[in-house]
DNA sequence: GTAAGCCCGGAAACCGATTTCCAAAAAGGA
DNA sequence: TCCTTTTTGGAAATCGGTTTCCGGGCTTAC
């Protein structure tokens, strides 16, 4: 009735039945110790008869050696490519007989910030061997408690966006991802660009890591390049990714068609798709009358209304960024090499949603 | 040098500190034993003072209890539904202040059956309390582990398909759902309707836990209730749900003119995204030439080329059934009741990519 | 004042492994 | 054959907790 482990056959075990020492045993299943061949064979036999599995709390406690498993923090997991990076580097750590389980929190979690705290701590309690972080929407009072874990002795890794934690860290840029993008538009003409930034629900604090600061900054360095001033009209702010396009859609539309601009960036090709089915809806035509830039290339952006060009998000190269960073330290246990910040952009996937713009 | 836990503060510590016996602090700290107010105080003074924390491993080790960890096993995570029901069903979880780490493998993991009997085994060396798995895409193999890990004592709930496993389940009836589908096509007037059935890369071969058959099976149903005989060549094959709406596409376009089905019911909004944007492109109207219903009732349903007409999977009800289901289990206790089967469907989310035929 | 009872803290066994050290047995050399 | 060296298995300590059980000191009652 009481939830103890049943039956479990233990190292004492296949002693008895053998009539010798669990120390025996032991030194004979590790290969470690001084045991004749003859019988270990013996005592591997009946091991296997026995169905004897080593306790690995057991062997945790007695090495003192930490848990080689290796585990995923995403905050917050939401569409697509968030998913996809997370899932690419299990795939990669996979390549090392590595299997790390993930730790979120769904889109619309309604404390992700408690969520996250409770999950952290959870992680920490269970002492992995490394924890892969990606900081893009784990909340400012975790870190505190990932410091803590690595004063324990545990590594940590971070990805996708700037750490304030002293680590390795692989820095999806995505200052460099929207100033292409933003001069992309330029390139071709356009004079009157948009952005839409995400108006986060949940609002992680720590100022480097803020997305929509590094996608603004390098919006604004492209318009600076060409001296073209900024609107704050044209910066559209939206929510959930969910309800995103149909709220930017919303703004634009409410300008009038000579005040509107002819070029776009948005944050991703979900919201763009949205966006696109409304202002086409209401008579815009695209490219003709507006540009528009996705990001992340996302198997979607093929299918809008208009195919649509797109940012890449290399993930493949991200995940597996990480997952070496993360075999150099394990394995080099260079434990005094200076933590490394590995920047990783992208590319311009071109479509047909994108052309100079055209008057009238 | 080595990967020894540092520094760590233990009960040894703590007595040491106050010239006490470990079973003393261990008594007042678990609030359990004989100890005065007073010790108890000074005890759990220096404990804090000291920042002491138990050890879990330890403590595992000695109480004999199992973790009280929650996992989820999630096969393969594919594009949105099946993330949406784990994130869900965490989030159903933390109600209960349970944390739950997410075991699943990318859609496009080369060898997902390789990787998930990794898990599992990983999994059960965990010792995890419970183990709630999304048999949809679960190997077959993997059954052998979850009921030796039953055997352990471990607590199994599966959810999505039927499962091999003598546990409880939470069933998303797929077949009354494709029924549904293809009997509203029927209701509007429509006798050539077809279906697209995933052609899996990788194949499950527990045959109740098929999904496609369940669906072909209802598409029948309904099909027969209206004394049609099923054409096979109206049963559309694809692979991957990222370039399943293509294949369709091509394959509903080969047919001439005349002999194309009128309405078509396709595995989810994703695939059918895709495929209404091909046969568009090659001058196809939705839903004058052909009526279209997809699955899931995903976001982007509202996006597509035409709205999307749906069939919803209720996400919510499943991830909550599937927790209480849990509780139930883990507080009552009821080790000696049945395994329940709770079986859940679905509704019609009518949008306009359908309406009766067209003839001309 | 002494016996009975209760409360509190400590000693020790235990969970299931690892690991060090030691003694007995086997092997080898003279 | 006897002594040395190496091999091999076992005893015991350890990891960091929990839990049972026991005895000393204090209170209470007669």
């Amino acid at each position: 009735m009481t939830a103890r482990i049943n039956n479990r056959v233990t190292l004492r075990d296949v002693a008895g039945a053998l009539g010798m020492d669990k120390s025996t045993v032991s030194n004979a299943l590790s290969g470690k110790g001084n045991v004749s061949a003859k019988t270990r064979a013996r005592i591997t036999a009946v091991a296997r008869e026995l169905g004897y599995e080593p306790n690995p709390l057991a062997q945790r406690l007695a090495t003192g050696h930490r848990n080689e498993t290796i585990c995923l923090f995403s905050g917050v997991l939401d569409t697509g490519i968030t998913t996809d990076k997370v899932l690419l580097i299990q795939q990669a750590l996979a390549e090392w007989e590595l299997e790390a389980p993930i730790y979120a929190c769904g889109k619309l979690s309604r404390e992700p910030g408690r969520t996250q705290m409770a999950q952290i701590r959870q992680l920490r309690r269970q002492q992995p061997r490394a924890i892969l972080c990606a900081s893009q929407l784990v909340d400012i009072s975790v870190y505190t408690e990932l410091e803590a874990y690595q004063r324990d002795g545990g590594l940590v890794i971070s990805y996708d966006t700037p750490s304030p934690l002293d680590c390795d860290q692989v820095i999806f840029d995505r200052e460099d991802n929207t100033y292409q993008a933003a001069r992309h538009l330029l390139l071709q003409g356009h004079r009157r660009i948009a952005i839409g930034l995400s108006r986060l629900i949940w609002q992680p604090t720590y100022s480097e890591g803020d997305t929509q600061q590094q996608r603004l900054r390098g919006f604004f360095r492209a318009l600076e390049e060409f001296g073209i001033l900024p609107l704050p009209e044209w910066q559209f702010r939206h929510g959930s990714y969910e309800r995103g396009g149909e709220e930017m859609a919303r703004q634009f539309l409410s300008l009038a068609p000579a005040e509107r601009p002819t070029g776009i960036c948005i944050i991703n090709d979900h919201v763009a798709l949205a966006f696109m089915a409304e202002v086409i809806r209401a008579g815009v035509r695209i490219p003709q009358d507006l540009s528009v830039i996705g990001h992340d290339n996302q198997p979607i952006a093929a299918y809008c209304p208009v195919p649509l060009t797109s940012m890449t998000q290399p993930t493949e190269r991200i995940a597996n960024t990480v997952v070496e960073l993360l075999m150099d330290r394990i394995r080099g246990g260079g434990a005094d090499t200076v933590p490394q910040r590995i920047t990783i952009s992208s590319e311009l996937v071109q479509r047909l949603s994108v052309s100079p713009p055209i008057p009238g």
